[in-house]
DNA sequence: CCCGTGACCGACT
DNA sequence: CAGTCGGCCACGG
């Protein structure tokens, strides 16, 4: 299965099928983001069943094999910044700001509206 | 099975 | 409001 042929959530089950459990459920939420919206690494991991684990949310992000398929840039820290190596982090933020997201001092603004 | 490694978080100073 | 600190946890070696 390619890259380029993963177009439905169907097809992203099919490529993780070998993935651990864990990073495949993290990977479909984040597949599921919608386009402007941002969801913190915490809120992610709760989404899935484990609060508490937002630091193996961004392990598993950060080896995202999906990408550009899953959007795994709209997922920013708890204050809005973003995580990693700075090139990487300028180009997630870059990608968001041109969604519309609203960027304040290298963060995103968070509120109700952005919030996934 | 223990251990180190992080794109983290919330509480507290 | 800016740091620090302890806790968290999946994953790979």
């Amino acid at each position: 299965m390619r890259i380029e042929d993963v177009k439905t959530e169907q097809d992203v089950k099919e490529f993780l099928k070998d993935s651990p459990k864990f990073a495949t459920a993290v990977y479909l939420v984040t597949y599921k983001m919608p386009y402007g919206k941002v969801c913190t690494y915490g809120r992610v991991a709760k989404l899935i069943g484990k609060p508490g684990a937002s630091r193996a949310v961004a392990n598993t992000l950060h080896n995202n094999p999906l990408f550009p398929v899953v959007p795994c840039w709209r997922v920013v820290k708890a204050d809005g910044g973003f995580g990693g190596d700075p090139k990487a982090a300028a180009g997630r933020r870059g990608r968001v700001q041109s969604e519309g997201v609203r960027i304040r001092d290298g963060k995103v603004v968070m509120n109700s509206d952005v919030l996934y």
